[in-house]
DNA sequence: CGCGATATCATACGCAGGTTTCGGTCTGGC
DNA sequence: GCCAGACCGAAACCTGCGTATGATATCGCG
């Protein structure tokens, strides 16, 4: 049912040694990785692996809870696709893990089946995932190698300023701002302006000094 | 708790007489306006309320399962926020809820404050989203404005082509295409053209004949 | 100290965008 | 049959954009 994914890595956290190295030998056996850890530092320490991945995580753990944990990855910007498993789960438990953004929540005990496809459906977002990563990070490389003047211009002319505003507004002469301008576009890499509205758009560039009525 | 929060309508469906009723009191009695349904059917009849509302359900009906419907709503994409309560409820059952986009699910016995907690966030985020959808009913609107060669020119200007390609691609002189876009950005009421990618990108129009690298 | 990156500005040329004015065809509704 | 509106086009004109050429100034790094 899983064998004809291309594979994948599934990070494991639970405290319970023998727990953990079932749901390996189970995974491993389906053509996944398997990445046990018995703390969520473990995991921390290790890193999110290279290749698509996902997290299978216990909600009782020793050190810190899951729920608590997989907010915290949310709040360093780690983006790992999350499965909670719990063996004394509740409905707000499940509300607050599903509000935070978790996959799936599989309350034991659960079979194989059902555990096999929610990491295969963790695995296949996570591969969406990084393919769109991939590209932003593109992106926000160009962006980055601007200069600031370069960045202020680009500002104002996804705001839809005129070069001659734009001169205005940053004290410059018109031809000065066409030179900034130019430099901006081949850096950026964009061959239009609408290509260089919505890099801007998806980076999150707005200069809020201009009133904007719409979106 | 909950009586600074201007007006909204909460919309109950639950098939116990006395529940509904005693549910419709303590939202009147807390400052909201309750629209009480004893089935799914008479609440589409009745449509949603013109004002900031959301959707109070029982998931155990007499006709049809609350999560059916549910789902049902958002199929036609009736988007009201949707609070589901349940007496025998299940993880299962409430990550389905969760991933229908119910905003909370509240297992019976619920105190009366998470009751009205959930409603008022609930009322909040529609009455967001009604702030929003104002806006985008004025688009649609200018852009069903359009006739359809200003629909066709404003593909092919948001994918970032020249006036000389657009009229090469739609068998057009060059100087017809500038009428048609001049028509089209007084339409469109869009005061520069990164203006109308913005508006465009929200609308969804894009025109797939164009091979783009990003977003 | 020289080098490169950044930033600034001028002149000039060519191309792109946009409007106005004028002209025409075709279709659908009153 | 007439009018409105969509659609198509040409000539003229103005503005905006982009680049090339050339020049100056500052700053930091090796």
């Amino acid at each position: 049912m899983s064998g004809e994914t291309p594979p994948g890595c599934v990070c494991v956290i639970d405290d319970d040694a023998e727990v953990l190295g079932s749901i390996g030998s189970l995974l491993r056996s389906n053509g996944f990785q398997a990445a046990l850890y018995d703390t969520p530092e473990a995991f921390l320490l290790a890193g999110v692996p290279q290749t698509a991945s996902c997290l299978l995580l216990d909600v009782r753990l020793r050190g810190e809870n899951g729920l608590d944990f997989q907010e915290r990855l949310a709040a360093r910007g780690i983006a790992i696709p999350v499965i909670l498993i719990t063996g004394h789960g509740d409905i707000p438990m499940t509300v607050r893990a599903m509000r935070a953004g978790a996959l799936d929540f599989l309350p034991k005990p659960f079979t194989e089946e059902q555990m096999l496809a929610a990491v295969a459906t963790a695995i296949g977002v996570d591969r969406q995932r990084r393919g769109e990563a991939a590209g932003h990070a593109h992106l926000r490389q160009c962006y980055e190698a601007l200069t600031p003047r370069e960045r202020e211009v680009m500002g104002l002319v996804v705001a839809g300023l005129m070069n001659k505003q734009i001169a205005a507004r940053m004290t410059l002469s018109e031809i000065t701002v066409k030179i900034h301008r130019g430099n901006m576009m081949r850096k950026m890499e964009a061959q239009s302006l609408a290509d260089l509205v919505r890099m801007a758009e998806f980076l999150g560039i707005r200069d809020d000094s201009i009133h904007r009525f719409n979106i």
